[in-house]
Formats: C-alpha cells, structure tokens, sequence
DNA sequence: GCGCGTGATATGAACGTTCACAGGACCTAG
DNA sequence: CTAGGTCCTGTGAACGTTCATATCACGCGC
C-alpha cells in the first residue's frame, strides 16, 4: 500500500501567498533579471520562507532538461574493485555539481547488456547526458550512442575511426617521462613488471615504457604478470637476470607489495639498491615504506573536461570533433634512487 | 542556444498503432495481469518494436515516485580517498538495482550545508528516499531527515534517544571475535596500534579490543598515530615493550605497510615471529607479503539491509524501530602466527 | 491630451503519464 | 431471449511546471 506522500508547496501556492501569478514566481526563479528589483526581493524572500523547490519532474517534463548525467558503472569484480573509481566519481561528482548536474549510477539488470542499460535511460528520458567509462577498442556502446546522437562522453581513448567523445590520460607519455626520470636519475638497466590482461591503457604504458627505453638508450627485461600469486616470483626472476636491473617499472600500483616482498627476498633495500615506480597513486602507496614513486592520474581535470565536454552536446548539440589527452603528474618519492 | 531535443515515442503513439487506449498501455506495463493474454502479447511486441519506455518524468510527476535514492557523498579528503566508498557504493548500486531503484550522488554545494542538501532533494522531489553514511554522533542531519518524516536510512549507528533507521557493522564484536582468534592461536601478549581520529567506528574497535583482552586474559598495551609519518616510529615503539607483544593489531589496514616496515626493522618476520590483523578488508591487504589478516565488512548484506529499510519506509511510511547490527567475517590469511 | 513603444506581469496550453471512473463486450443462468 | 455479473478497455482530469502570447501600466514625444 504506497503511502500518499503529501506534496509540498508548488509554484501556485506561492504565487497566491505572494499575490503576483505563477509566472512571476518562475520567472523570479529562471529569470530573474525580468522582475522589477522590489518584486523579485519580495518574492525571493517568500520562496525562501515557504521553502518552494520546482518539482524536478514537473520541471523536467515540460522543459526537456534533466540536470542528470547518467554514469553506467563497469561491473567490478568484488574481489578487485576498481579502487580508481572512487576517486574518479569523486572527481566526477564535484565537476558535475558545480555546473549544476548530479551523477545517477546505472547498472545493467542482471543479464542486461550495457546498451541496453543505455537505451531505456535514453528511451525514458531519465538524463541529459550519458558517461561511459572502461570501454573496450571495440565496445558497441559507443557506437550505439553515437547513433542515437544523445549526448556522451567517455572516459578512456576509443579506436580511430569511431567516435572520439573521449577524454583520456597520456599514459603512454607519463610512462616515458618516468623512464626518463630514471635515465636522469641514473639508471641503465631498468626492468618491466606488467599485468598481462588485455585493458588497452596497461597496452599504453607498455607502449611508452619501450619507447623511452628506446629514447633514452637504456636496456632491460620485461615479464608479465596474471595473478596475484606469480607477482613475487616473477619478480625476484626479473631481479635475478644479469646485468640485474636498478629499477623496477610496475605497470600499476597493486603490483608494489610484491615487488618489494621481491627486492627484500633478494636482499636488495627499495630506496638504495633498488628503485621502483608504479602508476596511479593509489592512497596506499604513500604507505608503503619507502613510499612509492608513481604517475599521478588528473582526476579532476578530466573530470571537468568530461563536463565540459557533455555539457557542450546538451547545450550545442554538437559533439566534440576529438578526443583529449591529458598528462600524468610523475610523483617522486623515496622509492626512486640514485646511481652514480 | 539549448538544441531542441526531439521527444521519444509516447504512450500515445504506441496506443495508436495497436489501435487500443493509453491505459490499455500504460496496463501492459504497470498491471499486465488486467490485459487478455493476446493483447498483452500484441501489444508488448508493439512496445519493444517501437522501443516505448515511459517518460521518467511525467510518470513521477503523476505518480510521485521516482525509483531513485539519494545518496549525499561525503566530502572525502582527495588526498586520502575513503576507499571504502568505492566497495560501499558497489553494493548499493547493486542492491538498489535488484529492487528497481537507481542511487543518485548528491553534492552540497561549496558552502552549503548537508542538512541543506537534503532539504533541496527533499523540496524538489527528486528522490523517493535518502541514503546517508559516515554520520557523527550528533549528526543534525538526521534528526532533521526525522523530522521531514522523508524515507532515509544511515549506515553507521546514531546514539540512543535518536532516530534509529540504522544499519552497521558490529565492529566490537568483530575486534572481539579477532582477538579471540588471536587468543586461540596462543597468542599472550597483543599490542593495539590504532588512529586517534574521534570517529565512531574506530573507538567502537578500540572498545572491543579491550573486552576482548579481558575476555580471553590477555595482557598488552594500546598507541595511537595521528598521521602518515608516525606510523613507523610508533608501531616500533610497541614492538619494543617488554615483554615483547607476539601480535599486533590494527584499527584499519591502511597502517599495515607501516606495521610491516616497522616488524623488520626490529628483525620481526611478519607471519613467523610476529602476527598482524587489520581491519576493512582494503584490495591491497592481499598483496602485502605475507597478506594481512583481517575483518572484511559484509558490505552486500549492509547494503541489502539498508535498501530493505529504505524501500519499508517508502512504501509503507513507517520507519524501522531499530538499528541492525551486522557481523563482520575475520579473513585469516599468512599473517597470523601460532604461539606455541 | 493622445498614441505608441517598452518592459513587467498574467493567462491558457502543453509536456506524458497515471488515476478514477464510465462504458462495453462477453458469458452464464434463469 | 434477457438480466446480471465479470472482465477488459476507453475517456477526462490532474500532477506542477514552463512556453508562447496576451494584457497591462507606464513614460515619452508630439
């Protein structure tokens, strides 16, 4: 038995209260520059004193606008959850709030497809403007949303020839500033611990490590990783090849305890015999001791470029032609050495 | 210049084609049971054909209910993402989305208040009930929330003589059940290193910390860190007290990687001369060498609970009469050590 | 004093749905 | 054959807002 929710105080009540006509109170709302300056003062107040808030739906059905993003969250493994996302969705619901817009999470009933999740938010004009993230090269989503021609934006890179609504870190060129850190600080032989799963930003740093190795003329060995269980071993194994690296570049953070569980069973100390550097700044790497040197993502600068961007399609109706790169922020800390 | 979205397909264009009335429709949808099986066959086929799903909007503004909780995130300190959330809000999206409804992250703005926040939520209509979490004791939130009589549950317990639409983890008696494993493992002595932050849910550990010391007539002392820095020096410091504590529990997992650093420069192997315990579960806890042992929060029940109370309170108007305290699970991984 | 322009305020309609109720078809029993 | 009941379907109204447009008041120039 639904409980009849009394509702509150609506836009005539207050135009009654206040003695002017509905519109006047809208206007005093939307508008304000319309309304003498005694007008819209006295109105203004008796808004505040009643309380009056549009109702959302009301508003929404007669203009259109939803002042709602929709963000589709990638379904995580319980066991990994995706400890970035919290800081994004922070990230996101700040950008998003100062122009005035909310986050709804959208998750795909069980056995729903992600488009499908999309399409009824589309179909029944739930948002203004939809948010992907953790696409694949070849998701269909995108091209879905693309058709539809409803607002979008993703965060991550798409593949060349599809849609570029995307806004995305430079992986591959925070990966070479990082070698170049270690060729600066020294080092020559310099080794890679990556995850071998098939995520096209681990790709990136993969690419830009190669790169700045090339670069900067340094050698080493590269091993991957496919579970938690293997990290220690392959990396005491990297360790162990001759001439033995004097660096350790993790392709992501999670891999540091285990490469420092590595270092010490080799009897090596991370900070003077060894340094390494992972990717993403995980709070906990701070933690760690030493601390570890890694590649900060631009959370909120690409939260707000994500908004931009979205609020640019609502607004405009056109997409953004391109995508955007934005730069990683190398963050040194103790775990970096020098070699002389 | 807003683009002039062009609206969807509506009821009445669905109702045209199959040559039946809007209600007819609207039927189908909310109560398929009034149809006669063959039309309720034509004209489901119809609305998937024509890809008909009612507009969010005008159904709240006529029904008054919008299948979206509001969930106010709290300002979390960029530097130091509550990680938990992200697992938290996992749960709920999930639990929410089993029961139909759709979490919605809610900002105050810069400068405005929570309690103001709901208030706007609450005016606006834009949520049938709301979520809250990392409340103070003394939090006016929800006493306002209360006194609105609007649907809302907490997770984290408020004091006594206070509304109790509650949900939380008995993190006492989970600290009990860890020193009691501790205990069992003939562990003696058992040193607490915990936060001094003055936020519930740590001094609910340290208090059943302490019932559990005497519970099971173990001896030991208790510090506390304020920051990054001293987690080192003063989990050391405990470590060195004679006699000498053969297990070390902490108040969270973050001061872990700090525990660890500290046991070996005392010349302590962690899993062999010396236990370590966490609390929270955090994804890295697992790869710390050895990984930790700890408390892992049963945030799916936590949040299918607080789901059950929220949608109780929607739609039969009643709030629960009680707080719900759950059980954390102990998590027993190489950390811990048996004492002979 | 009057017409006209300008800017503020008021009015009716519409957004798309669901509610309440009216109407209609069909079946069964008398 | 018809009355009465049972489903099923259709119709008008209402939810609270904003859009488009009408009306009004006022000041200014002639």
């Amino acid at each position: 038995m639904p409980a009849q929710r009394p509702r509150g105080v609506s836009i005539q009540d207050v135009a009654r209260a206040a003695g002017v006509s509905r519109q006047t109170i809208s206007n005093a709302i939307n508008a304000p520059h319309k309304l003498r300056p005694d007008t819209l003062e006295r109105v203004t107040a008796l808004i505040e004193e009643m309380g009056y808030r549009p109702d959302q739906s009301a508003r929404s059905l007669r203009s259109g606008t939803r002042r709602i993003i929709a963000y589709t969250t990638p379904e995580t493994d319980p066991d990994n959850p995706n400890a970035l996302m919290s800081g994004f969705l922070e990230a996101m619901v700040a950008a998003a709030g100062e122009a005035g817009y909310r986050i709804l999470l959208v998750r795909p009933r069980p056995g729903q497809s992600r488009a499908r999740a999309l399409e009824d938010v589309i179909a029944a004009r739930t948002a203004d403007a939809i948010l992907l993230s953790d696409v694949l090269e070849d998701d269909p989503c995108v091209d879905y949303l693309h058709e539809t021609g409803f607002p979008f934006a993703v965060f991550g890179r798409t593949g060349p020839g599809r849609p570029q609504a995307w806004v995305d870190v430079d992986s591959a060129q925070a990966m070479i500033d990082l070698v170049g850190l270690l060729s600066s600080h020294g080092h020559r032989r310099v080794a890679y611990l990556g995850t071998s799963a098939a995520l096209p930003w681990l790709r990136h740093r993969e690419a830009g490590f190669r790169i700045g190795m090339r670069r900067f003329g340094l050698a080493g060995h590269e091993a991957f990783v496919d579970g938690l269980d293997e990290v220690v071993a392959v990396a005491r194994d990297l360790l162990n090849r001759s001439p033995r690296p004097t660096a350790l570049v993790l392709d992501d953070d999670w891999l540091a305890p285990g490469a420092y569980a590595a270092a010490q069973a080799e009897g090596l100390t991370v900070g003077a015999d060894l340094a390494v550097t992972g990717f993403n700044d995980m709070p906990y790497t701070r933690l760690l001791q030493p601390p570890l040197t890694t590649v900060r993502l631009p959370l909120r600068r690409i939260a707000d470029a994500l908004v931009s961007r979205l609020l640019q399609s609502v607004e405009e109706g056109e997409p953004p032609e391109a995508g955007l790169l934005l730069a990683g922020d190398p963050v040194l800390r103790p775990s970096m050495t020098t070699v002389e």
